[in-house]
RNA sequence: GCGGGCGUGGUGAAAUUGGUAAACACAAGGGACUUAAAAUCCCUCGGCCUUACGGCCUUGUCGGUUCAAGUCCGACCGCCCGCACCA
């Protein structure tokens, strides 16, 4: 039996979608639009099995939207700028420009052969001035509407190299290629105030009812919005106050000592007469930028000596400490501790055996026994110890606390976002360079709007230390625009969430000179369906909600989200494989029989991992190419889709490949090569249906209705269960029952049509085999089902007793109550259960249920 | 450390959102076809007990709410993701 050449059938039906423009899209005010995206992919090289899934998931909700008759936006393009490009350099001597022209070129031809729905004129890579201009022009409309500044802030330095290393190049303190410990340094660099929208950012997540609930708690915490006090600790000696901020100044009675970062300036200033205190300093400044480094690296402090004076209780004076765990960047920098409320703190008064004195207590419990061991007490409960605010519960407490500051002019009431504001410059090469010029005399000088593009120059060497662009000997050199002297170019680049906070918005007009087109944007945004990894839940998601409600200020657009759904994909994991030698093993070096395996080439035994995510440092990678070349690309895609839902991780399995491949090859053999009867296309429904040949009719029209209320909820998974179902419910179908060949005929074409989005090459190649050939799928219209056939007359009802399973009783549908209880009672197995007695209570839920309680 | 998530047969999963747990597949075992193999088709397939009819148990663990819990609540265990210069 032939099988179904999918290689033949795949070039040729992308040739045809080519050929007759499918995808290509312009507004059109008579159809409702619909704009998909998929996150745009970084170009490392060579599409892996993420991009696959991503893109396979993309493609089957625009496909479907078209059919549903929606003008279909689904662009595609090229997250082009970053640190991979720069290592590769440094590496392989490739200049960033060509081995990231040469990746794209490579991955648009690998992603054309899966069949995606892209309109590829609107393609766009983010590394080319004429796309990265426009972001410059941004950043100056940034600059002038108040949304920029500049500040000083620390960052991760390589003393060998001469670099500025990004966290993942920091490992366990140290440089990755040089192996030198990592300090901190501090830069001017440019900041978006993303701050000022920190509310608003906030207020937007309840309008995002299209995203997942867990990435929009997410974004919740990041911004991390929370009401307390700044509140001002005279200082013995001194006359400055150290001002603290904290969200539990209930637990001000509970004080037992002070805290500043490393990098306040009270510590500063007291590290230039200690040097104790300044060597404690240069070891806090040791452990890296990352948030995650600093909170698991163990609390530490240092005694400065100074005493910060209790504002309620005279003479109760506090020790002031310096600690690695207190953030700059937060607050104001610096804390009261109350141990007995709070973990860290806690765990630092036992550390340097500091009083812990517990002002709150449970309800309930005798104030006088309550006593605080290694476990801080942070619930609500009432106050002790803490004189006038005894007896009150928490949220009183915090709020009389407020006001007694406010009155004694100590203290203000004040709203706190963990949210920072977006440090953009980084001293890297591969970016989009920042349109300011730095004068003598003018200072900080933007570059006149005539002048931009301000292009990367393309001639750099990358062998010696520090930033390439930096060391160029002409590039940099300009005359000021304002004064016309000597002057200097920003040597530094935005950071690459800067492109990827507006492409969506470029692929409305890709082609535009302005930056945005207007009339574009305001047909085609927002994004209808977003689609891509979880690990973006915050960042690169905030960034583009803030880009969005700046360029809105600046007058670019209207909306104020980008994205109106959201969908996070999971990851493609496989086993991993190891040899002898504890090396890891490509999947493709493995021959599995099934718990056992094998090398392939020798024979040699073969340890066998867990799953994990497919990674490259772990080998146990999937080449996307390879599958496609010899299973086909709707093989890969029906396989994405079909054994998990989207968002949960999928195992990638080689069984499960075989599966799908079969599973195709089955439906070709069911429509080209079966015996079986078939109606005429255009043939009536027949007057006489065989009540088998209805059973099928009737399942023709619930798979319909399935698997489209399936498509809208992105429960794919589900969606291809129940078109097999049909298959094999159309495959069953005995040809001679009257009315056979018709419904067999409405059966093919319908699973056709459904399966379409999923693997529409197949589909094409079906159609044509079923005399449809005049128009191609991907312009058919979504089957509609027949909400007649949708109802059942008879309900199979379960009958439990005290719960549990007895029997199944077949009832018509919206039956009586009682008699659904009756033919429940009825059963013989219900009246031997009760041993005669009556039951005590009978629950009916018609439909669905009978309970009888014993 | 902080924040978020996940956990159901040998495996991926489904369960109309509190109402028949395991749909649809994969793997495995048995059979048919074949000189043979591949492909295809048919049967069995959560566990324990039972010759059978059937019975009991089962959704990470423990407890709770309910006529009824995979689903709700509480505690715990395990794994995964993010933490602001990876994208």
């Amino acid at each position: 039996m032939a099988r179904y050449n999918f290689k033949e059938n795949e070039q040729k039906w992308q040739a045809v979608w080519e050929d007759k423009a499918c995808f290509q899209v312009t507004e059109d005010a008579s159809r409702p639009k619909y704009y998909v995206l998929e996150m745009f992919p970084y170009p490392s090289g060579r599409i892996h099995m993420g991009h696959v899934r991503n893109y396979t998931l993309g493609d089957v909700v625009a496909r479907y939207k078209k059919a549903r008759g929606f003008n279909v936006l689904h662009p595609m393009g090229w997250d082009a700028f970053g640190l991979p490009a720069e290592n590769a350099a440094i590496e392989n001597k490739v200049p960033p420009a060509d081995w990231t022209r040469e990746n794209i070129a490579t991955m648009r031809k690998q992603l054309k052969t899966m069949g995606l729905s892209y309109d590829w004129t609107r393609e766009l890579a983010t590394c080319e001035p004429g796309y990265y201009r426009h972001e410059q022009k941004m950043f100056l409309d940034f600059l002038a509407n108040d949304l920029v500044y500049r500040k000083e802030s620390w960052v991760n330095w390589d003393p060998e190299e001469n670099t500025v290393l990004a966290n993942e190049q920091v490992i366990d303190g140290r440089g990755w290629r040089s192996g030198a410990l990592v300090e901190k340094r501090q830069l001017s660099q440019w900041f978006l105030k993303i701050t000022d929208f920190a509310e608003e950012l906030l207020k937007g997540i309840d309008t995002l009812d299209r995203w997942p609930d867990r990435v929009r708690l997410m974004q919740e915490n990041w911004i991390g919005r929370s009401e307390g006090a700044h509140v001002h600790f005279t200082l013995d000696g001194r006359d400055d106050k150290l001002e603290i901020y904290t969200t539990r100044p209930d637990t001000l009675f509970g004080a037992s000592f002070c805290a500043v970062a490393a990098n306040h300036p009270l510590a500063q200033e007291l590290a230039k007469d200690n040097s104790d205190l300044a060597d404690f300093i240069a070891e806090c400044n040791r452990m890296g930028t990352s948030e995650a480094a600093i909170e698991t690296a163990e609390k530490l402090g240092f005694d400065t000596g100074l005493k910060a004076q209790h504002p309620f209780v005279d003479g109760h004076a506090l020790p002031v400490y310096v600690a690695n765990f207190v953030l700059m960047d937060y607050g104001s920098g610096a804390i009261f501790g109350c141990p007995a409320h709070d973990q860290r703190d806690l765990d630092f008064a036992r550390k340097y055996d500091l009083p812990v004195i517990p002002v709150v207590a449970p309800k309930g419990t005798e104030p006088e026994t309550f006593a605080v061991g290694d476990e801080a007490f942070t619930d609500d409960g009432l106050l002790i110890n803490s004189d006038f605010l005894n007896g009150l519960n928490v949220p009183d407490a915090k709020s009389k606390v407020i006001d007694r500051l406010e009155d004694m002019g100590i203290g203000t009431r004040a709203v706190n976002y963990r949210l920072r504001d977006w440090g953009v410059s980084r001293q890297r090469y591969w970016g989009c360079p920042i349109p300011i010029i730095h004068c003598g005399d003018c200072g900080i000088v933007p570059v006149p709007e005539k002048d931009l593009p301000v292009e990367l120059p393309a001639d750099v060497d990358f062998e010696g230390t520090g930033n390439p662009i930096a060391r160029h000997p002409t590039w940099k050199h300009v005359d000021c625009p304002k004064c016309g002297k000597p002057a200097e170019r920003e040597t530094d680049t935005f950071d690459t969430f800067f492109e990827s906070s507006w492409y969506f918005a470029r692929y409305c007009a890709p082609q535009a000179d302005e930056p945005l087109d207007r009339a574009a944007v305001d047909y085609w945004l927002p994004v209808d369906q977003y689609i891509g990894g979880i690990e973006h839940a915050v960042l690169h998601l905030l960034y583009s909600r803030f880009f969005t409600r700046a360029l809105k200020k600046c007058g670019y657009l209207s909306v104020e989200e980008p994205f109106a759904g959201l969908l996070t994909q999971g990851m493609v994991c496989h086993q991993t494989f190891k040899d002898a030698d504890g090396k890891w093993l490509f999947p493709s070096q493995v021959n599995l029989e099934g718990e056992t395996a094998t090398l392939a080439e020798t024979g040699a035994p073969v340890t066998t991992g867990r799953s994990e995510k497919m990674s490259k440092s772990k080998k146990n990678v999937v080449d996307p190419e390879a599958i496609i070349e010899a299973y086909g690309a709707d093989t890969a895609r029906l396989f994405m889709l079909s054994d998990s839902p989207p968002d949960r991780d999928l195992e990638w399995t080689d069984a499960g490949v075989d599966g799908a491949w079969r599973y195709l090859n089955r439906l070709w053999r069911l429509v080209a090569e079966s015996a079986a009867p078939l109606a005429a296309p255009d043939a009536g429904k027949p007057d006489a249906l065989d009540s088998s040949a209805e059973e099928v009719l009737k399942s023709v029209h619930k798979t319909i209705d399935g698997v489209s209320g399936d498509l809208e909820k992105f429960h794919f998974n589900k969606a291809v269960a129940r078109i097999r179902e049909l298959t094999n419910a159309i495959e069953g179908l005995d040809g001679d029952a009257a009315g056979a060949d018709w419904v067999r005929r409405l059966g093919l074409e319908t699973v056709t049509l459904l399966i379409a989005p999923m693997t529409p090459h197949l589909a094409e190649a079906l159609w044509v085999e079923l005399e449809r050939g005049g128009q191609l799928v991907a312009d058919t219209p979504w089957p509609e089902a027949d909400a007649a056939y949708l109802v059942d007359d008879l309900m199979t009802i379960a009958v439990q007793v005290n719960g549990k399973l007895r029997g199944t009783i077949e009832l018509p549908k919206d039956c009586a109550k009682d008699v659904a209880e009756d033919a429940a009672l009825a059963l013989d197995k219900v009246q031997s259960v009760l041993e005669g007695k009556p039951p005590r209570k009978v629950i009916v839920v018609p439909n669905r249920i009978v309970n009888v309680v014993a």
